[in-house]
DNA sequence: TATGAATGAGTGTTCATTCAT
DNA sequence: AATGAATGAACACTCATTCAT
């Protein structure tokens, strides 16, 4: 079935170009099928692009289910699913790029209302985690968890791209530390 | 003189449709000029974006450097510099979201790398502040002060994302109340 | 198919405008296509130019050749080189004109390099008529083949561009007559 | 003044890019002048190049014309004729080139005829050279004295352009023998 | 005499989408 | 289910020309 050619194809090209600068010529020559079996299969490109976001999101929380159980205390938990995000944005960053902000301006106005459903998803997934950690002890600060969720994955997004383009000066292990240090513990070394 | 015109029109129509979806038309149309003399005043597209985008970025650190000086504690310090970036990206985000998000695939090379150095600069900009409060007393916690700067951008950024669609679960003071906290203070209760 | 309508079009256009003047809209009209199917089938302007030319060398040369065989006698093979491009270029000066003289400036690199390509496959077409009548007999001046071929195509085109503005002077028989005299013994009548 | 800043800028330029490549911008800048000051000083693009066409045909017939007189023999006198058309063609083959062929289409129909004008009168004044050489001695074939004309400006137009690309393998004096050789005596050897 | 900012019609090119097969 | 030729609206950019100063 085609539509199994033309899936990874437009992660491709998505993630190399973009949505706008992504051309449906381009995806259909990856995907070694013609242009039109492209329009036989998704109603159009914006759709096509919802897939592919789609597949991305669902995958990041599938691998990251699958590696927590109730038996990890919290820390690691945190520690895991910022490991999940970390593999998604340095192995492919690109497809993290369009996943977490390519969803801008631009996108016909009733994919992009999916899209943002479909972060918000996401961020209630990590959010979720936290309210479960929550009940088990006393560890977490009492803080709104759908903004915690936001505030993790900005700090991952936004340190990982600093660190794409600084990699001599870092290791990955430097890196996964000082995000785990700086989400759990801040900044401030004081005690409250 | 027509840059006057053109500038704020850009702003405005890069800000509502990203950088790809934006015309020239019709930045040439709301700056009421005709398109001609867009390409008068700056060699193309990709260089206006630039100037918009750099214009960003200068006005946010004038803004917030005007507003810091070396009696202020570190936590005050902090605390202003989330404010006037909370300040840009609630009261204009649009020009937020390209000045920070929209440096994406599909622009030419030679302006993507000035916009990059642009965001290291930025980037810079609070990383020194965060060094000159290392210096002061031992509140901060010895992490890399690039990442740092690079973490509270993506905590601000992505809170403020959120926050932009849940305007109505949340106050304004909440949402930097939070940021602070969780900057500074990160997720955990429990002392190191 | 759509080629077929392209091709004329673009000769009529090209010929008619100059390379420069000649507008792909215009082209299009003409072939009663859409712009966009243009080019669907010739990937720029100057390629499709090249298409023209090409088409243009390839058909002197294969009217030319069908019409030549070793049984003719050296004067009788030159007259009918004279009267092929006479032809080709009384009969479609236009075509003519883009073929031999509109290899201008202002025309991509790589394109111009093929049409200087181009022209230099019809001279050793014509050189190499002059070589093998050399052999032959011994009626042949001993001087350089291809600029005795570069003289030979300069004469035509220029006493034809003179004779298209003076139709009413000569008869295409004088025309005729005057180059194969001038080509073959030249302004003296001097011996050597 | 003005106007002797602009001609030779004019020169330049179109020699270098053609009549439709050149832009009144380049001419402007390095006649360094303001666009402005070329439309004070010539109404229009078209008639500044055809000024600049009139300048070439003037210069090289005052040039040839001073080199001839009465008392040189026909044969002497056609030489000189071809070397100074030759140093016209090889010192600055970009202004022959426009001088010559780029008197093409798409220029405004009003100047093209000016412009063809000009080839006449150039023609008209190697036309009366030979006519004055036929009354001396009877060394002169009985041919229209028009097209020999044209007919020795297209010889040496289309060996010249040859040469350039061939200069390795001719010297300029073998060019210049080759073109009096095939202009006077023709490719044959025999005697009529 | 000279300027240069401003113009707007025109150009080559791209690309999502359609549809007959 | 799949194709690929054809489309046409949209786009960035160019440039001869004008005109207020």
């Amino acid at each position: 079935m085609s539509k199994e050619k033309i899936i990874p194809a437009a992660i491709e090209v998505f993630s190399e170009n973009g949505y706008h600068r992504a051309s449906m010529d381009e995806i259909a020559m990856r995907a070694q099928v013609a242009k039109g079996t492209l329009y036989y299969n998704f109603p159009s490109k914006s759709q096509l692009f919802k897939m592919v976001v789609k597949a991305g999101f669902e995958d990041i929380m599938r691998r990251t289910e699958a590696d927590l159980n109730a038996s990890l205390s919290l820390e690691e938990m945190i520690l895991r699913v910022i490991r999940h995000h970390l593999d998604l944005f340095l192995e492919s960053h690109h497809v993290a790029h369009i996943v977490f902000n390519e969803i801008s301006n631009g996108i016909e106005q009733d994919v992009l209302d999916e899209l943002k459903q479909l972060r918000r998803q996401h961020l209630n997934f990590l959010a979720k985690i936290l309210e479960e950690g929550k009940c088990d002890d006393n560890l977490l600060r009492d803080v709104d968890s759908n903004l915690a969720a936001a505030s993790i994955v900005g700090t991952i997004e936004s340190t990982c791209n600093y660190y794409l383009s600084h990699q001599d000066e870092y290791s990955r292990q430097d890196l996964e530390h000082f995000i785990f240090t700086i989400i759990t513990k801040g900044l401030f070394t004081s005690i409250e």
